[in-house]
DNA sequence: TCCTTTAGTGGACGATCGTTCGCTAAAAGA
DNA sequence: TCTTTTAGCGAACGATCGTCCACTAAAGGA
């Protein structure tokens, strides 16, 4: 019956991963142990084990979501310069994430902002660092940009801007059913960049 | 015990309103009937009874939710000349709804549309009903300002970006605890339309 | 005044929720 | 080889979920 220690480690990872792709559909407080062990041929018992409770699956399945935004969208860009050029290929790893999302139902930080903004706890806590984590990174290349002269205008207008314009296009894509929306998100996206530019 | 018949439809409104209240925090799945009906001192087959079930009185919630950003955000404008006037007026009262909101939590509509975008039924069909004619209303108002001459650009493109700058705002309030975004998201949306003059 | 209608109560229903605990059996260390 | 550790199972727990139904009592029409 017992797998041995890094096959445990699958386990858990298979678990968090399985949680990640109900909570993106059914939202972080629609994840419950019955379906999620079911799906796993599991007990809910072995399925919430690891984790000491639900919550602590839950805040897994928060950070296993971020460490996928983050591969999809960042780490495709690690190689170029920063500033500006990095600036243009985070927007393009973006929206290509919002078209071809790794989760099932869209951009899950998106998703899960809205949901845990009201409820405090750790939860919220957790979506807060990873929000504001992002938004500093996209104004701190923003800030970059402009230190090279690239760049007109206040860093934090385009960070809002930008942030919405993602926001506005996984809305289209998700509830509305524009299929266009990721590519017309895009072209506005870089069409602002160009208005700032010297 | 029984109340005449327009002191029914009162008791109709309390708990649709009191819904919309522990819907805003929790979440339209999170509207549970046991401490919604202990928080209006009835009984649960009294708060369910007039909408047949929960999912119809969830209806009734999105209902009122739309027509409560309606009235806080299109009828002020209801004065104001068609075209470009009118939009300004809108964008004044849409920040000043994300700031001073009537719900608990910031825009029900963004929120209900991040929930139900991947949970198709009745409840998803209605937020996409309400979405799609607000950014149906907001575009007409861009093409009449641009039949007018007062505006360049496309419409579905202005459309997005004022969208989005309400979400990021929504977002900035609601989950990053920032008390200017209104302001700021209102600064922004009126750049862009000045922007777009002729 | 009597009768029908109906708003709302209160309790019970089966289902499902998250949690707990004793147990099994295989891995890892002696 | 023998012992300890631990991943995961299976059953049970009390709480809460939405729904249902018999009942009460006041409103409104005859």
């Amino acid at each position: 019956m017992r797998k041995s220690a890094d096959e445990a480690q699958q386990t858990r990872e298979r678990i968090v991963a399985a949680g990640v792709m109900q909570s993106s559909v059914e939202g972080l407080f629609g994840l419950t142990l019955g379906p999620l062990a079911e799906s796993l041929g599991m007990s809910k018992a072995g399925v919430v084990g690891p984790f000491g409770n639900r919550e602590g699956l839950q805040l897994e399945v928060v950070r296993q979501a971020a460490d996928m935004f983050t591969a999809a969208v960042i780490e495709p860009s690690a190689t170029t310069a920063d500033g500006l050029p990095r600036l243009r290929a985070l927007i393009d790893a973006w929206c290509e994430y919002l078209e071809a999302s790794p989760f099932p139902n869209g951009c899950f930080v998106t998703a899960a902002s809205c949901e845990l903004d009201g409820r405090p706890g750790p939860l919220r806590d957790a979506m807060h660092d990873v929000v504001s984590r992002w938004r500093g990174f996209l104004r701190e290349h923003i800030t970059i940009a402009q230190a090279a002269g690239d760049l007109r205008g206040d860093p934090d207008d385009l960070v809002s801007i930008l942030n919405g314009a993602a926001m506005s296009a996984n809305q289209e894509i998700q509830l509305l059913g524009d299929h266009a929306a990721a590519k017309h998100a895009r072209r506005i996206m870089h069409a602002c960049i160009a208005q700032l530019q010297p």
